[in-house]
DNA sequence: AAGACGGCCAACCGCGTCAAT
DNA sequence: AATTGACGCGGTTGGCCGTCT
């Protein structure tokens, strides 16, 4: 004998709430509160399942939650915790008043995952793509690094070729073909039927190019998983071209270089953290003083938020609303 | 003008844990 | 103690809407 059901399945309204079943949810949970959810459709005269319900009022009509843009300290917030806990969307939305772990992770998951791409951060790790690639390449046989940068293709191919590669992106172009001769002009203009051919001949470059690279490297740290040989190959790994500083990313981020500061990497090259490139910022900034538009005051706030080396953002504990567990 | 495409977000799904029976 | 469902959470989907071609 276990519990009685919350709903009968058969006879639930299913799809997008009315502003009636709002209402009458509402008044109900005014009056009685939301203490017994499997109760609350029947008694609030709703065909709906609690489970239902439970998520329109938490996600919804609560009437403590905010509805508008996420502030740039929100996404702050969110950003760091995400570098700490990952996708624990209760917990983050936890530190933020009026917003919901729905919320956040659509906000995460539409927004913020391409800002940090577009910063040449990997959301997951909150790493440096330069970072991963370099520790990848040190440590991934040369067609085991092919095969990855051809799962790559689709979203950050000019990085991780580059790294690959070694050879210079050419970041303002339509299309960064130099890392492979024209292999990706040719891959992105050509029919669909001849881009298999294509991505064969950009592995077969690839393999190419990484036997060269294995044929130039020291022969005592030639993938040499253990160790600790990732700074020393750091160096010409370096990835992004820095450009007075910051510089827009390149048009495979999908953000089509526009002037959102979350579009320009200030965080370019391995070797160098964020904080040398915050001051780089801050003096291109000095530079444009007069400039007080809205995209270089956006870019001033940015070079406050992103004030840490990216692996780990830094979140004060005093700085939480709620204590984590 | 209209169809394709992509972004956004509310809602649903499925799983793990806890609690009622 | 075993069974069953509620609850909470993270992942995924589907539909709306604006933009592009």
């Amino acid at each position: 004998m276990g519990r009685i059901p919350c709903c009968e399945k058969d006879n639930v309204k299913r799809g997008q709430w009315t502003p009636e079943e709002d209402h009458k949810l509402s008044s109900y949970i005014a009056q009685h509160g939301t203490r017994n959810w499997r109760l609350i459709p029947k008694n609030a005269g709703l065909q709906r399942c609690g489970k239902s319900c439970r998520l329109r009022w938490t996600n919804y009509l609560r009437p403590d939650l905010k509805h508008g843009q996420f502030s740039d300290s929100e996404e702050q917030t969110i950003v760091k915790l995400h570098s700490v806990f990952g996708n624990r969307w209760s917990l983050i939305a936890a530190q933020l008043p009026g917003r919901t772990d729905n919320d956040v992770k659509n906000h995460w998951n539409t927004k913020l995952k391409k800002k940090l791409s577009g910063m040449g951060i990997d959301p997951v790790t909150h790493k440096p793509f330069s970072h991963l690639m370099a520790e990848i390449a040190t440590t991934l046989a040369p067609p085991q690094a092919a095969h990855l940068a051809e799962a790559a293709l689709g979203c950050f191919k000019d990085e991780v070729l580059h790294l690959l590669t070694k050879k210079p992106i050419n970041f303002h172009g339509q299309h960064s073909a130099a890392a492979l001769g024209n292999n990706f002009t040719d891959y992105i203009n050509c029919k669909p039927d001849e881009k298999d051919a294509t991505v064969e001949k950009i592995k077969f470059d690839l393999s190419k190019a990484m036997q060269q690279e294995s044929e130039m490297m020291p022969s005592n740290k030639h993938w040499d998983s253990t160790a600790n040989t990732s700074a020393s190959f750091v160096m010409p790994y370096s990835v992004f071209p820095t450009i007075s500083g910051y510089q827009f990313s390149p048009s495979s981020f999908g953000n089509k270089g526009g002037a959102s500061p979350w579009s320009q990497s200030v965080c370019t090259g391995s070797t160098c953290t964020v904080m040398d490139r915050q001051s780089q910022l801050h003096e291109k900034l000095e530079e444009e003083n007069d400039d007080d538009s809205e995209a270089t005051k956006e870019i001033r706030n940015l070079s406050n938020i992103f004030n840490s080396d990216c692996v780990v953002w830094d979140l004060p504990a005093d700085d939480l609303i709620n204590p984590m567990v």
